[in-house]
RNA sequence: GUCUCCAUCGUCUAGGGGUCUAGGACUCAGCUCUUUCAAGGCUGCGACACGGGUUCAAAUCCCGUUGGAGACGCCA
C-alpha cells in the first residue's frame, strides 16, 4: 500500500516552527518511503482564515524545500459533505442528540471542578426518551450530536511512543456536530484523512489525547486506523510549548532575520531525532536517506537559537557566491546599494572578506558597508588608541610607496607594510590599525591587506589623503 | 484536579546489560593562531533525578517516588 502522509496546519498568519518540523518529519517519511506527502489547509474556522494566511503557509513550507505532492486541499471545501455521514452514524445507535446547552454546561462542568472532580459529559441527555427527542426537535431545540463511547479501553500503537492505552471511562462523550450543525475539529480530521487514504499520522505530541478520539470515531465509521506517530514538542527556553509568547516562532521570521533555509532544515529535523553517531550536517538528501521514525525520541526538544545561529554561520561560510548574490541583493537594496552597479567580482570578493564572520546574511550589508561608500566618520576610540601626528606622517610615506606599486596585491601590499615597519622599527600592528581606521572607519573589519587589494589602489590613496590631509586630530 | 507522555552536561544529543573513570555538538571560560573581529586548533567547566528490585554485572530492564510537560472547549 502506499504511504501517505499529510500536514495540517490551520492558517493562523504564520508557520508555526512546530508545524514546520511536523511537516519536514512527514515530507521526509513520505519521501523515504516512496509515498506521498499531502498538504491540506484546516480554514474551517472562518473568522480566523483568509486566503493570505494559507499563502504564507505555502510559502513558508517552500521556502524549507517541503514541496507537497498533493494539495493544498481546504477543508472548508468539504464542508457541506460531512453532515452526510450522520445518517450512518446514528445507525450504529452510537451517537445520540444532546440538546443541553452551553450554559448548562458551563455550570455543570464549574461544579464539578469545585468538586475537585474531573468533568466529562454526565450523559443526561443520553437518558431521554425517543419520544422526549422527537418532541424537542419538533419544537426547535438547538441540539448537538454526541459520541456514545463505549465501556472498556482504548490504545494504539505510537509509532515513537510504543503502546499508549487509556480507559474508554477517561473519554468524553464529546461532540460531533454543533448546533449550527458544523463538524467538530476531531470529526472533520478523520473524515479528511479517510477520504483521503492516509496511511500514517505524525503530528504533534499534544494530539495524543485527540487521538483516543478518533479512534473512536473511525470505528464508528468503520474506517481503517491509520499508524499514528506523536512527536515530541519543541520547547521554548523555559521548557514550555514553544508559542507567540515565547518569542519569534515564525518561520518567515527567521527567513528575514537572515537564516538559510538548509541550515534551519537541518537544525530542526535535530530537535527530536538524530541518526546516532556524532554527525550533525545533513542536507535534505542525506535527511530523507537516513530519516526513520523509530529513532525519533520521546523527549520535548529546545529550540536553541545559539546553536541555529552557529550553524547558519556554517552553512553562510559555505554557502556559493552566486547563490548569495542572489540572496543579498535585495537586502543590499534595502540598504541603498544597487549590487547590479558594480564588477561580479568585486562583489564576490567582498563576500569572501566576510563569509566567515556572519550569523545571519543579513549582517552582510554592514560588515561591507565601507566597500561601497566614502569614509566620513572614524571611530572615536580607535582613533584615540591608534592615531598620532608620528602616524599620520607614516600613513603618508606607505602610501606614497603603494602608489609607485605596479601590481598592487595583497601580498604586494603586505610586503610593503612589513619592510616599512622593519626599517622604521615599528610592530608592523602600528601602521595595520591606522590604516584599517583610515579606510574603513573601524577598529574590525576583513584582514587588512585582503581589503585594500578588493579597495583597490586608487580608493587606497584617496582615502589615504582624505585621512591623512584633514584636520581629524 | 484527572488522564497521558517524558526524565543523560545549562541546551541538542550518543548510549539499547559489561567496551562508560559516560562520547559528540552548541553555550561559557582559558590558551593558541593573528593586523582587529570572527573563523580555526587545543584545553577546561559540566550530566546518567531519587529509591527499590532483576542480574555475576545497570545510564541501559522492571516497579515506585519525585520532577517536568501536554491534553482536558459547541478552538483547531
Amino acid at each position: 500500500m502506499e504511504t501517505r502522509v499529510r500536514i495540517a496546519p490551520s492558517p493562523t498568519g504564520y508557520l508555526h516552527v512546530g508545524t514546520a518540523r511536523t511537516a519536514l518529519y512527514n515530507y521526509l517519511f513520505a519521501k523515504k518511503h516512496s509515498g506521498k506527502f499531502i498538504l491540506r489547509i484546516e480554514d474551517t474556522d472562518r473568522e480566523r482564515s483568509s486566503d493570505e494566511m494559507t499563502e504564507i503557509i505555502k510559502e513558508g513550507l517552500k521556502w524549507l524545500g517541503i514541496d507537497w505532492d498533493e494539495g493544498p486541499f481546504y477543508q472548508s471545501e468539504y464542508f457541506e459533505h460531512y453532515r452526510e455521514y450522520i445518517p450512518l452514524m446514528e445507525k450504529t445507535g452510537q451517537v445520540y442528540k444532546c440538546f443541553c446547552t452551553k450554559e448548562e454546561l458551563n455550570e455543570r462542568r464549574q461544579k464539578a471542578i469545585d468538586d475537585k472532580k474531573a468533568w466529562r459529559y454526565d450523559r443526561k441527555c443520553l437518558e431521554l426518551s425517543d419520544e422526549e427527542v422527537k418532541k424537542r426537535v419538533e419544537r426547535g431545540d438547538e441540539f448537538v450530536y454526541r459520541i456514545r463511547i463505549p465501556e472498556g479501553k482504548s490504545s494504539f500503537e505510537d509509532m515513537v511512543h510504543g503502546t499508549i492505552e487509556k480507559d474508554n471511562s477517561e473519554i468524553d462523550d464529546f461532540i460531533l456536530f454543533r448546533s449550527d450543525g458544523s463538524p467538530v475539529y476531531n470529526l472533520a480530521v478523520v473524515i479528511d484523512d479517510a477520504r483521503m487514504n492516509i496511511t500514517h499520522v505524525i503530528r504533534g505530541d499534544d494530539h495524543i489525547s485527540n487521538t483516543f478520539k478518533q479512534i473512536h470515531i473511525y470505528k464508528l465509521l468503520g474506517k481503517d486506523i491509520p499508524q499514528f506517530g506523536h512527536l515530541p514538542l519543541i520547547l521554548d527556553e523555559h521548557k514550555h510549548k514553544l508559542s507567540k509568547r515565547s518569542g519569534t516562532v515564525s518561520v518567515l521570521a527567521f527567513r528575514d532575520m537572515g537564516i538559510l533555509p538548509e541550515a534551519f532544515v537541518n537544525f530542526i529535523a535535530l530537535i527530536g531525532w538524530n541518526p546516532g553517531g556524532d554527525e550533525e550536517y545533513f542536507t535534505m538528501e542525506e535527511l530523507i536517506e537516513k530519516f526513520s521514525m523509530d529513532r525519533v525520541t520521546g523527549k520535548g526538544g529546545v529550540f536553541d537559537i545559539k546553536k541555529l545561529e552557529w550553524m547558519n554561520a556554517k552553512y553562510i561560510t559555505q554557502c556559493s557566491n552566486e547563490r548569495l548574490y542572489g540572496l543579498l541583493k535585495p537586502i543590499y537594496a534595502e540598504n541603498k546599494i544597487n549590487l547590479d552597479n558594480y564588477d561580479r567580482h568585486f562583489i564576490y570578493k567582498i563576500f569572501d572578506s566576510v563569509k566567515e564572520k556572519a550569523r545571519y546574511i543579513n549582517e552582510f550589508p554592514s560588515l561591507t558597508d565601507f566597500y561601497f561608500a566614502d569614509i566620513d566618520e572614524y571611530e572615536e576610540k580607535g582613533m584615540k588608541k591608534y592615531i598620532n601626528p608620528e602616524r599620520i606622517e607614516h600613513l603618508k610615506v606607505l602610501k606614497s610607496r603603494m602608489e609607485a606599486m605596479e601590481d598592487y596585491t595583497e601580498e604586494s601590499i603586505e610586503d610593503i607594510y612589513r619592510a616599512y615597519a622593519e626599517e622604521q622599527s615599528l610592530k608592523a600592528a602600528d601602521v595595520i590599525h591606522p590604516t584599517r581606521l583610515a579606510l574603513t572607519g573601524r577598529t574590525v573589519g576583513p584582514s587588512l591587506f585582503k581589503l585594500m587589494e578588493i579597495l583597490g589602489s586608487k580608493t587606497v590613496s584617496e582615502r589615504l589623503t582624505k585621512f591623512t590631509e584633514s584636520d581629524i586630530l
